[in-house]
DNA sequence: TTTTGAGTTGTTCGA
DNA sequence: GTCGAACAACTCAAA
């Protein structure tokens, strides 16, 4: 008997995914037991819209496996413990995870385990696992352009064939995870889901939109972006794939994609290197600066009622959508930060709270950028214009009328100045919070300080 | 070891 | 409207 356990974590898929390609390899005609935990702890701090990502996945997941998805709420190393030796498994196969949290989680599952059965890790949610591309005196890198190189010239393996068959086995699900699922997977959600869905958004934007990914990205009127985030954060898609696609396209905008996964790849590096970077600033370059206690202006930005325009649109595409433009993540960013001078934990666990794809490396990491503690030592005075970016991006103002009902009736450049235009205010939009101009001398004048 | 060039995504000012 | 320089000085990577 060589039962295996496929421990289903961030790759939610069949295709592609060597760690489950280890277990059908290992287990044969016996079976694998296609196994999802449901934590109690990172469910109810998942927040609503990635909660209901992960439930409706995980329906679709049950669905290609046959309806044999099993589901076990509780502590992962009680569960695991248990489900292996009911099902008398030599081996717990999984894709090695490299966040804080799923390090210390799988160094508990693998001492309960014990010598029943084996946690063998093939593969990670990345391309290239975290921690091993190093520069030349052995060391990880620190800036993103050298690492990119370096990533680029390591290369990556090429995607893994799906396997032909698979004898899945149900080893019985919890109620209780079974309702909790059903209950999360209702309602609406801006995203196909499943495995074919994301390969379907895939094939869509590689056959035409990627190509001129290097300009429309920054276009947040535009579906210019892939729109493939919430599939890469639950691994129903992996990298590898995308990667291998790009690698037949000759054109600007798949460097520049690739180059995207790059920062991905990147990301998901510092944090292994750094885990306490997830919620601390990575760099000391700031220990004195004077931070804001969160206040009325926060909420008043979480809600997408600062005054400005461009930001306004972007914290309520985040609301009612879940997901929100990359473009509009560092102005959004650099609002709550440069113009409310709050702290940029306070505004990251807003994101992780709303974002569908919400991944605490490159939400916390792409924070800190906007913030001047991460990666970058680059100049402490970029400070975005929300009236400049949105002009500048939304030159027409078609992004912040679709998600900013009460400014339909303004056009052009108009759009994102309300203040100076006859009847700007007609349909009760607020006015500005702050003063832009003098919130960003604040902002240099605080960061000279501390440095 | 020392030196040198470079660093995602910006803004403003003045020519 | 467009373009280049200045912003101020630091860290990193590699020669």
């Amino acid at each position: 008997m060589t039962r295996s356990i496929l421990w289903f974590r961030r790759d939610l898929r069949l295709h592609d995914h060597p760690a489950l390609n280890a277990a059908v390899e290992e287990a044969g005609a016996d079976g694998v037991v296609p196994l999802f935990v449901v934590e109690p702890k990172l469910w109810e701090d998942a927040g609503d819209s990635r909660r209901r990502w992960l439930a409706a996945n995980l329906r679709s997941l049950d669905e290609a496996c046959n309806g044999r998805l099993t589901v076990r709420m509780g502590e992962p190393e009680k569960v695991l413990a248990q489900v292996s030796r009911e099902q008398k498994a030599a081996t717990v196969h999984i894709s090695r995870e490299t966040t804080p949290h799923g390090r210390r989680r799988d160094e508990r599952v693998r001492k309960s385990l014990g010598q029943d059965a084996r946690l063998t890790e093939t593969g990670t949610p990345y391309a290239i696992g975290p921690g091993v591309i190093l520069n030349g005196s052995g060391t990880p890198y620190k800036v993103f352009t050298p690492f990119s190189r370096a990533w680029r010239d390591h290369g990556w393996p090429a995607p893994a064939e799906r396997p032909k068959r698979i004898h899945w086995v149900d080893a019985g699900s919890d109620d209780d995870a079974v309702r909790k699922i059903t209950e999360a997977s209702t309602g609406h959600l801006d995203f196909e889901v499943g495995e074919d869905a994301a390969m379907d958004r895939w094939a869509d934007f590689l056959d035409g939109p990627v190509d001129s990914y290097g300009t429309d990205r920054d276009r947040p009127a535009v579906d210019g972006t892939s729109r493939l985030s919430p599939y890469l954060k639950l691994g129903v898609l992996h990298p590898r794939t995308l990667l291998a696609d790009l690698a037949r396209k000759r054109s600007d905008g798949a460097g520049t994609y690739r180059t995207e996964i790059a920062w991905r790849e990147f990301y998901a590096d510092v944090l292994w290197h750094n885990p306490r970077s997830s919620w601390h600033d990575l760099r000391d370059a700031l220990p004195t600066m004077q931070y804001d206690d969160p206040s009325d202006a926060v909420e008043a930005w979480k809600a997408g009622r600062t005054g400005y325009p461009i930001v306004d649109a972007g914290m309520r595409q985040l609301l009612e959508t879940g997901w929100m433009h990359n473009r509009l993540r560092m102005i959004t960013a650099s609002f709550l930060t440069k113009d409310l001078h709050v702290w940029w934990p306070v505004g990251a666990r807003h994101f992780m709270d709303h974002l569908v794809d919400g991944d605490l490396a490159s939400n916390n990491h792409g924070w800190q950028w906007v913030a001047g503690t991460g990666t970058d030592a680059s100049p402490y005075f970029r400070v975005f214009n929300p009236v400049t970016q949105g002009q500048k991006f939304d030159p027409d103002g078609a992004y912040v009328r679709r998600w900013v009902p009460e400014l339909r009736h303004l056009s052009g450049k108009k759009t994102h100045e309300p203040w100076s235009t006859d009847g700007g205010y007609e349909h009760d939009y607020p006015q500005r919070i702050v003063d832009h101009a003098e919130e960003r001398n604040e902002a240099l004048h605080r960061y000279e300080q501390a440095r």
